[in-house]
DNA sequence: CGGCCAGTTGACGGACCTCAACTGTAGTGG
DNA sequence: CCACTACAGTTGAGGTCCGTCAACTGGCCG
């Protein structure tokens, strides 16, 4: 008991996850139904189709939310970032499936424990519903992004997205022109989320890098010179409007 | 008083809404700071970047949400039907627009007591969680229909959606490998909803029709001839893999 | 009738996908 | 140490889906 409560207040996300909502009586309830777990990058959480019989903190690292389609290909519905939560909240089946983006630590939740627990604390319910209006409005605007941009558009407004989780965190200052960041995707990855093809986006990268927008010291690791520029084209309405280097012009 | 008390006992949502986590106590409050309003098709409910002053139940008729783009394009992110509820939780501006998609009835709540309200209200919180998370499990699907569908399983997707809204409704059985209704967009709008172009629109349901997977007695009266197979193409995993026809093999 | 708008259809070009060859890096084992 | 493999990533060639532009049809209304 003693052990669980210790444990918890080492967290990381104690003041910053669900459980910032809840005071340290509450969080010891909590705890008697939680279990901690590290997985390593590809370890599945769960899967597509399963019944939903857990929740999920995740307190490090990164998740991805992941649709399978038949031929093996897949798409990247989210990222979930520490902290942040995970899990089916109404339906008593998973509609996708969830797998650790890089090394993870997860806190997991039986759900009907859960459940009971959340309708005695509305704070629990309220902190999960802000969580979920936040994603909404995420995905909304992800939704633009593959509805209406070009490939180009799409590579900037990732990098930028990937950008922001540095100043987020406070890895990096806001005010400043450049950033720099390890990649913890594949250009499979990134294509599955932007809804591209691999190539595609590597050529986008190079081309980023021609117009020295972007550095490339290795594959994984980039440099963004111009943040400002970036986010221009990120944000870029139409693909014809925009003044772009194509490859045609290059060849030229 | 007892106008606006009988004004919500003849609502048609009392009772699937919003407002059926209320008691008749509950509603009478809620109601001294909602009002009822009827909009033609195209007037604008709210406006991208607005400060969100009201939430919004639509009790009649449907709202489409619209990111604006600034070549004049703009890309439906959301349909929201009867019985449904709009506006902007978190955020103090709007994200996106909202306009009337259909005639429609709204009930507009001030946001300021609304809010109070819902603080002493949990179970009005909890409909509005519920609420959300559908939405944005219909949001993720729909990432998958920008990110990996073609044109054809776009529309079908569609239509399918279209379909599916009558046998939620009641109005037609859901057990019937038909469907038969009006649609109340134009295609400039379909296209706006699945990412893509009038002419390309118009083209796929040129070819549904063709291939007698569905009747188009005028342009918007539509009749699904076999919701199967119309499934079947909305949910093909890759566009490649799909056995379908296309213009080519046609004009062969 | 003419004007207007929604919708259809055709021709063409371009952005992205597919397939394929190649490079670079890391790990393994002789 | 080098050969060999495996895999991520890059780059090129060619094809196709869809967007663009344009002409045409049909219904509606003054």
């Amino acid at each position: 008991m003693h052990g669980i409560r210790s444990r918890c207040e080492i967290c990381p996300v104690r003041n910053c996850g669900l459980c910032a909502s809840l005071d340290d009586q509450a969080l010891l309830a909590l705890s008697k139904f939680s279990r901690r777990k590290t997985l390593k990058p590809h370890e599945v959480i769960f899967h597509e189709g399963d019944i939903s019989s857990h929740y999920f903190s995740v307190m490090a690292g990164a998740i991805k939310l992941v649709k399978n389609l038949a031929d093996g290909h897949q798409h990247i519905i989210g990222l979930i970032y520490s902290p942040g939560f995970a899990g089916q909240c109404l339906n008593s089946h998973h509609t996708y499936s969830a797998e650790a983006a890089t090394e993870v630590e997860l806190c997991s939740y039986s759900r009907e424990p859960f459940d009971i627990f959340e309708k005695a604390h509305p704070e629990l319910e309220h902190k999960i519903f802000e969580i979920t209006v936040r994603e909404l409005d995420t995905c909304r605007d992800w939704m633009l992004l593959l509805g209406r941009k070009c490939s180009y558009e799409r590579v900037a407004g990732f990098l930028l997205m990937m950008a922001d989780r540095l100043f987020e965190t406070g890895a990096a200052s806001p005010n400043k022109n450049y950033a720099h960041f390890q990649l913890p995707f594949t250009r499979l990855e990134i294509a599955d989320y932007l809804g591209l093809t691999l190539e595609t986006v590597s050529r986008q990268f190079s081309l980023l890098k021609q117009e020295k927008i972007i550095a490339l010291p290795s594959s994984r690791d980039v440099v963004i010179a111009d943040l400002q520029l970036l986010g221009a084209i990120a944000n870029i309405e139409t693909c014809s409007n925009s003044v772009r280097f194509d490859e045609t012009r290059l060849s030229a």
